[in-house]
DNA sequence: CATTTGATGTTCT
DNA sequence: GAACATCAAATGC
């Protein structure tokens, strides 16, 4: 409102939803492929919010010691175990949400979680909705805040990537040379699969341990 | 800069 | 009772 203006840099819309067999394959490809994509959120206020995926980690399925799946159906796991193509958002320590992208058929059990994006529109909502951050690099890097800036919760766990509020579409591919792989964050079982995606030199993917730094996985 | 700690509540053992 | 796919503030070099 205050500066409107740069009509070559209107876009109307962005671009289409990816397709129910985008999700139905192998999750850590759905993981690898997920990169470039963008978010168009519209959260319980109605405020739209887009950004793009810089960072991911999969989530196999119940052989995957890490993942939620290995406890089976229970009313928290319920949209974990598909169809693919929806959304899986559970809450952790007590005070936030996670984001994932359900993946494989029905009954499988298996997820890529979407671990930081890059804003597009609407970062003086995300700004808002983050008080306490000072830079805009903050606003987004890990799953919690991600899903912070964008006003997801556990009400949109369930719907649809391609109608439901929160869309999944297609965005600027990533060559294979801008991604990172390394071992996932955050967890104690497994840790050490490579399973973590990232867009190499984007401000806005989390946080790595020290411990990674020096690790030999390539592009 | 890196590392540790407190907040907070649901889920599962 | 312990663990938890986290974050932000505080503390240590």
């Amino acid at each position: 409102m205050t500066r409107d203006a740069a009509p070559t840099a209107r876009r109307s819309r962005w671009g289409s939803p990816l397709p129910a067999r985008f999700y139905d394959r192998p999750t850590e490809l759905v993981a690898r492929e997920l990169l470039g994509t963008v978010v168009q959120c519209t959260a319980t206020d109605g405020v739209i919010t887009t950004a793009r995926i810089v960072e991911t980690e999969a989530y196999l399925g119940p052989h995957d010691p890490a993942c939620h799946a290995v406890a089976g159906l229970t009313p928290r796991t319920t949209h974990l175990f598909g169809p693919p193509g929806r959304a899986y958002v559970y809450f952790i320590y007590g005070m936030y949400w996670c984001f994932n992208a359900v993946t494989r058929e029905r009954g499988h059990g298996a997820a890529v979680l979407i671990r930081a994006v890059h804003p597009i529109d609407g970062i003086d909502v995300m700004r808002c909705r983050r008080p306490r951050v000072t830079r805009d690099r903050d606003l987004t890097n890990g799953p919690g805040k991600t899903c912070l800036a964008m006003g997801i919760t556990g009400a949109v766990s369930g719907t649809s990537l391609r109608h439901g509020p929160i869309i999944i579409r297609t965005g600027t591919a990533v060559p294979d040379s801008a991604v990172v792989v390394t071992p996932r964050i955050g967890i104690t079982r497994a840790a050490d699969w490579p399973m973590r995606f990232l867009v190499r030199d984007d401000p806005c993917v989390s946080a790595t341990p020290s411990s990674f730094a020096r690790m030999p996985y390539l592009p």
